[in-house]
RNA sequence: GCGGAUGUGGUGGAAUUGGCAGACACGCUAGAUUUAGGUUCUAGUGUCCCCGACGUGCAGGUUCAAGUCCUGUCAUCCGCACCA
């Protein structure tokens, strides 16, 4: 044998020539046919990297080095997510700026990276804290603001009583502040936010032109959550004043025996003086506003509710009186912030109604007693007490009743989305500044684009203020400022922007990221966009995911970017679980630092490893025993060095095998079928030791199929081989369909289906001729008489017997 | 409660269209090499009442044939939480 296998040395020498010659860098000739392959830009943690960090990065890895040797303008890119809020806190206990905290982990996990010999294209990192990459986050969050897509809100944020600062969702474990264990409570403040709203229908329908794994457009879809109903006026009693309800169910409308107002309803104060109960009330709308939202939800079960005294409302339909109720169950933010009661069939009303002993009329029959439950089906039952509705099916009751309305000009058909708009203010310091000044004369006013990008000010503190402003705010040299539209006295936006922003228009900045004048060059983006695969987590798909096609599609109506969609394929990874099969952690004490195997068994095996450990889309639990047997398995590739034989063919008996894995391997690298891929070429190396030998042919095609899975290993025998240049250059193999299959096939014979026996026959034998040798095969296993004879060719022939 | 998955040997997992269930790997058993351990190599390894039958969470069904299709059901995991 030439010499043993060393990883350490070899993925050394290696790594260095590809920085050295610049193996993997995107060319800007745009004859070429491109590929943009994509994975989620890491946040650079203080931790490191994780088992769970490689997965996607080396299935993409492998498509893109594959897609190379097919001849494609791979671009595969890497940056930083750096903004965020653990390398603030690191830096507020270590008193060190975040931007040295930030540089120091980016080294790190760059280091990290680079051991594990990604073909990343390094000259085109980008790094969202960097001000020429957040110059165009500013930018288009102008483009935003000037299109009216962004605008101030008064919103309550998560405050810790504690720590004095406001908490992102994300950081409330059960009403209390992750950190400290303090209570948390609502707190209100002016927050910017941004219309994604307005382009729910648009995120909706783009969806049909791209292709994403089916359960990211479910979730994404159960998101934005669009329900097709109708907004009914009801008229309060002897008032000149409507009560707009909004119900997926207009069908039912003789049923609404009461109303239900949510507790932060403006009608309730506009009628403070005729409510008789108005103690009562006040006492229920506080009750509700201190509830948090941890406790709301679990105190779901129970429904709790207060009338209003004095007042009611007319069911337009009947003319029927009814009462108003105000009650939590009814949320503010969705619809109207005020329901028509249909307790027959809805079960939130029906159970608000056996507690307070309102009534309930079946408006639709063809289920149970209403006054037992809710009969919620819409799909059968038809309309009864219902004047003029009675005797249709819902669905045509639903028109009916929408045609009726609107001639009345009561009502009319009105669709709704669960999608909120974007809270888009962090009162933090780690984040991209909020380019806009508050002018006292002219309101809030953008920097104009040639002021951009507005810098991050150095800060004493950068601990939020006690009355939960950003750090910023204590800055009054950086805060005073002066109207860029009247030249008056003004004051800076103090809030950051939160992490998402960075992340949603990252893919275009690979695309051109050193132009100093545009975000992208035209020309980039034309070739480039829109990324072609794009390979995350599902924690991202109803957040990162659909902001940044929000983004993606407002730059797109302002001719900005040249694709509706940012990204054509979407696919998603499992979790990497630890050894017990629980999610990994330090306090479960199941942490698999990925440096510690690289350096036990080198970057070829733990990427072997990960590719191996199962169906890419599932979770799967690490196991080191798992990972000897693919350093195994390399081993004994390097091996075949010493059986080899100098013919540059494929040998007569291995020659079908080389073409079915050929075939195999290239199918299965593109559909995420790493492990069957891997399993092929496990069983093509056992043929070769069964067979004693292995052609130079042979070992080249494999070492070209196994290059993108372990790229060191195979590049260094690829030298030694002497095989002519650089393997990463090398030609895809190419297989020959006719070729894989064997002339002689083995079929299995079965009687009523039972296996028997099996035989060989040649592959083009007729089906008469097939049966004839079954039967023959079966001898005296055969009994009774043959009913049916069925041979799927190439496959089984079964006979049927009685 | 709603939505999405998943369920196959001792373990991780294979099985395009329904067509020989358990590929590939781990582990284990026996043997060879080795002073010994490890490594490496060879053979074996679903279960049982072992010339035969039974086997893909459970119960039915369709079919010549079901892990795969249909109906029902159970368990586990993940996401969302009163969205009218």
């Amino acid at each position: 044998m030439e010499k043993m296998y060393n990883p350490k040395v070899i993925e050394k020498k290696w790594q260095k020539i590809w920085d050295d010659e610049k193996s993997f860098a995107a060319t800007d000739d745009y004859s070429k046919p491109k590929f943009y392959a994509l994975v989620e830009f890491p946040y650079p943690s203080g931790q490191g990297l994780h088992v769970g960090h490689p997965r996607p990065y080396t299935a993409l890895d492998i498509v893109a080095r594959k897609r190379r040797m097919q001849g494609y303008n791979v671009l595969y890119p890497m940056g930083w997510d750096a903004f965020g809020l653990p390398t603030e806190n690191y830096a507020i206990k270590n008193k060190i700026h975040p931007k040295i905290v930030t540089a120091n982990n980016v080294k790190r996990f760059k280091e990290q990276l680079h051991s594990l010999g990604y073909s990343f294209d390094w000259d085109r990192e980008i790094n969202t804290t960097d001000p020429e990459y957040y110059h165009w986050t500013q930018w288009i969050f102008l483009k935003l603001f000037n299109a009216g897509l962004a605008y101030k809100k008064e919103m309550p944020i998560n405050w810790c009583t504690s720590c004095k600062v406001g908490l992102a969702n994300e950081e409330v474990v059960n009403g209390v502040c992750e950190r400290c264990g303090s209570e948390v409570v609502r707190k209100v403040k002016s927050q910017w936010m941004l219309k994604i709203t307005d382009y729910a229908e648009k995120l909706i329908e783009g969806l049909d032109e791209v292709d994403y794994i089916e359960k990211v457009k479910v979730s994404q879809k159960n998101w934005i959550g669009r329900s097709q109903g109708a907004e009914v006026d009801f008229k309060l009693k002897d008032k000149d004043e409507k009560l707009t309800v909004y119900t997926t169910r207009p069908d039912t409308l003789f049923g609404a025996t009461y109303m239900v107002v949510s507790p932060e309803h403006p009608l309730i104060d506009k009628y403070k003086d005729e409510i008789t109960n108005w103690d009562d009330i006040t006492a229920y709308r506080e009750m509700a506003s201190k509830k948090s939202d941890f406790e709301r939800t679990e105190l779901a079960k129970e429904k709790t509710g207060v009338v209003l005294g004095g007042i009611s409302a007319v069911n337009p339909v009947n003319g029927k009186e009814i009462p108003i109720w105000i009650s939590d169950y009814v949320l503010m933010s969705y619809g109207t912030g005020a329901i028509m009661a249909v307790p027959a069939h809805d079960e939130r009303d029906w159970e608000f109604a056996k507690k307070f002993g309102l009534p309930i009329i079946e408006v639709v029959a063809g289920g149970e007693n209403v006054q037992e439950a809710a009969f919620t089906d819409v799909a059968t039952g038809k309309l009864v007490n219902s004047e003029f509705l009675n005797g249709l099916e819902v669905k045509e009751a639903k028109a009916k009743i929408i045609e009726y309305l609107e001639e009345k000009g009561i009502g009319h058909s009105k669709v709704n989305y669960k999608l909120r708009d974007w809270v888009f203010s962090r009162q933090r310091y780690w984040g991209e500044p909020i380019p806009i000044v508050k002018c006292e004369k002219c309101g809030y006013v953008p920097l104009s684009e040639k002021d951009l990008p507005l810098l991050l000010p150095e800060v004493e503190s950068y601990m939020p203020t006690d009355d939960g402003e950003s750090p910023l705010a204590a800055m009054t040299d950086w805060v005073n400022t002066t109207c860029p539209c009247c030249g008056g006295p003004a004051k800076r936006e103090t809030d950051t922007m939160p992490q998402w922003a960075g992340s949603s228009w990252y893919f275009l900045r690979y695309t051109d990221p050193k132009n100093t004048k545009e975000l992208a060059s035209k020309e980039a983006l034309k070739y480039w966009l829109p990324v072609d695969w794009y390979n995350g987590g599902m924690e991202h798909t109803t957040l990162h995911l659909l902001y940044s096609r929000f983004w993606h599609r407002f730059l797109y109506d302002n001719g900005i970017v040249p694709t509706k969609e940012p990204y054509q394929k979407r696919t998603s990874h499992g979790m990497i679980l630890g050894e017990n099969g629980e999610k990994m952690s330090k306090s479960r004490g199941n942490v698999v630092n990925p440096d510690d195997i690289v350096n036990e068994f080198g970057a070829d095996t733990l990427r072997t490893y990960e590719m191996f450990i199962g169906a890419f889309d599932l979770s799967a639990s690490w196991s080191q025993e798992g990972v000897k047997g693919c350093r195994r398995f390399l081993e004994r590739v390097w091996k075949l060095q010493d059986i080899m034989t100098d013919e540059d063919s494929y040998s007569k008996e291995m020659e079908t095998k080389m073409h079915q894995t050929i075939k195999k391997v290239s199918y299965d690298f593109e559909n995420l079928k790493f492990n069957t891929a891997i399993a092929a070429m496990m069983s093509l190396i056992n043929d070769f030791y069964k067979a004693g030998k292995v052609t130079r042919g042979e070992f080249k095609t494999l070492i070209t199929l196994l290059n993108p899975v372990a790229p060191h290993m195979t590049e260094e025998l690829w030298e030694t081989m002497n095989y002519g240049g650089r393997l990463y250059e090398a030609k895809w193999p190419e297989y020959d369909e006719a070729k894989t299959v064997e002339s002689t096939i083995e079929i299995a014979v079965q009687i009523n289906g039972k296996t028997k026996v099996t035989m060989d026959i040649d592959k083009d034998m007729a089906k008469d001729d097939v049966i004839a040798k079954a039967k023959e095969a079966l001898g005296d296993k055969l009994s009774g008489n043959v009913v049916k004879e069925i041979y799927v060719p190439g496959r089984i022939v079964n006979i049927v017997a009685k």
